[in-house]
DNA sequence: CTGAAAGCGCTTACAG
DNA sequence: CTGAAAGCGCTTACAG
């Protein structure tokens, strides 16, 4: 500590944290003090200074998998929007595990983050009731808990799957199977299979649940196979609406490996679009989701319940929007594809 | 605290450190303590622990963007492996800027982060020796320094070049174009550019140095657009390697809107292999990176030095391999590529 | 077998 | 205008 100069602790301390002024500490030994600081490199630990103030200056985010381009690019920029306030974040990911999850939030508040930002794989209210009556600041992101106020911002997610599966309608496909994710209470998942299921019966198309399938999220690969196959084969389905990301790469490799064309043998929707739907043969028509906007918006909502713990929770739903590309064969509406999808 | 047992802290901190019967405390009083702090669900601040023991069970990752699909791949891989040792990880994305970077190291050792894994973007020795002078234990990923013994687990960037460029020689091309990142002073871009300049002379090939492109970080889309134009229509390049997935993908984009085919107009290899370039059309051949691997033995390495702060540093280089697809029309071999190739 | 005390490096209420 | 002291929540050397 900086006594090379004469003064106390106290003094550098005052300086360092811009009450210099506000204490009354002349000018000359404040420069001196900044400068010898300046000099020897000299940064607090924020170790101390955590625990002293009982803030970290730290978030949290849990994720799925962080390697999901989707969860990435969302780290992405809540990364440099917490930047922008001072806040470092510490990331890990619950593999859709809510024990592994639950173990994550304790490991997160014993390291004393502010707050934390989850894309949770909760499905019942409690353990985020236990986050409330905890106090510890969080914002959900991707995925809102039904019948509990929070922080959080999702996407319009009925829409989205609504709209997907409409255009689906409108280019005369009519067996359109959904295919979804386990553990599939996530709310996402349910507004999405809300939004399908809407469209298909306001298209005068019933639903039929044998064309709904879920797929694991630990075992994607053998379970895809296996679900394309026999809804292809042996249920004659048209186009297939997958409802995240990973699910439409899996059913690409399975598309591929059984040699079918698309969307002259089967048609596909994604929601959740990713670069590589742009480059696929053919590209891949898909439900945008503003990723950027959602770190952002998180962590703005987070900063402020940290400041403000008591104000009323906050919830954002942003718009998606439907890349058409040419999967569904919009761009073509030729007689044979028509002629072929028609029932 | 939990001297509702009627016992001192020392104690209770003793049992849940297990140095309770290395010390020698009753196994009744153990078992009485280790209850009720199951019951309270306590957990001890990690701030103060580490604070008093100086370490926080934390390492700081810093790479270029986390966003980018390769990043996240290692970073997963690195969250993962370091979560079985009791240890967190805190992320940073650098942009290939060094005084961005300088700045996220000060943070994370503020926050005493017992030891860093880099990516990083320096070019000089300086930074990385300050490294070594404070004694933080560090490791270099994907990208090495010259001239300074670290630890660090890097990828044979030559091999892979060497291999790419031969392999777009033996299908006959030979103006082969190269595309690289600024800043180029960053090892692997250099070795990878080794690589390609040795396979083309022991091809038989002149080096030309206008057929080396430069393109940087922060304004990828608009110069691509601008060198690839160049090369193929005024250089009549008839092949493009590209010194990153990044560039790849942006270097796609450019080619679809230049309406040109590939192989048949531009054959393209990349280094670097992501999920895209196999969907793509035609699937594009790569040089594949051990990813997982590479953010496994990181930590590994990090995790030794850690306790080990005298041992000498250990190197690793990681071995690559080539994806053949077909962007370089090595399945089709069809006279008319070979023959509008040959030169 | 168990506990009182010191100290990790800070910040801040209090006193002068 | 400046400083001594307490305290954040732990761990550990020391004493009994």
């Amino acid at each position: 500590m900086a006594d090379q100069l004469g003064v106390s602790k106290t003094l550098v301390s005052l300086v360092l944290n811009g009450k210099g002024t506000e204490r009354g500490i002349s000018l000359k030994t404040q420069k001196r003090v900044m400068h010898l600081a300046k000099k020897l490199n000299y940064n607090p630990n924020q170790m101390a200074r955590s625990l002293r103030l009982g803030s970290s200056k730290t978030i949290g985010l849990i994720v799925a998998d962080i390697s999901n381009i989707f969860f990435a690019q969302i780290a992405r920029s809540i990364e440099d929007e917490a930047g922008k306030f001072g806040y470092s974040v510490m990331f890990m990911s619950s593999e859709e595990d809510a024990e592994r999850e639950r173990n994550m939030i304790q490991l997160l508040q014993d390291r004393c983050v502010d707050g934390l930002i989850l894309a949770t794989a909760f499905n019942e209210r409690k353990d985020i009731q236990k986050l409330k009556e905890d106090e510890i600041p969080f914002v959900l992101i991707d995925r809102s808990i039904a019948g509990i106020k929070t922080n959080s911002v999702v996407v319009d997610n009925y829409k989205g799957a609504y709209d997907a599966t409409k255009h689906l309608l409108n280019l005369n496909f009519r067996r359109i199977a959904l295919i979804k994710i386990t553990p599939d209470y996530l709310a996402p998942i349910q507004q999405r299979t809300n939004g399908y299921k809407d469209a298909l019966r306001d298209g005068g198309v019933p639903v039929r649940n044998n064309l709904i399938r879920e797929i694991s999220f630990d075992n994607v690969k053998a379970e895809m196979q296996e679900q394309l196959k026999n809804l292809i084969l042996e249920h004659s389905v048209q186009a297939l609406f997958f409802l995240n990301n990973s699910l439409t790469v899996s059913g690409l490799e399975v598309i591929n490996k059984l040699h079918l064309r698309i969307p002259q043998d089967i048609a596909l929707v994604s929601f959740d679009d990713i670069d590589l739907f742009r480059f696929a043969y053919p590209p891949i028509t898909a439900i945008s989701q503003p990723l950027d906007d959602i770190g952002r918006k998180a962590v703005k909502l987070l900063l402020d319940d940290i400041k403000n713990p008591k104000k009323t929770k906050t919830q954002i739903t942003l718009p998606v929007e439907m890349i058409v590309r040419r999967s569904c064969g919009a761009f073509l509406k030729r007689p044979d594809v028509l002629g072929k999808t028609g029932e």
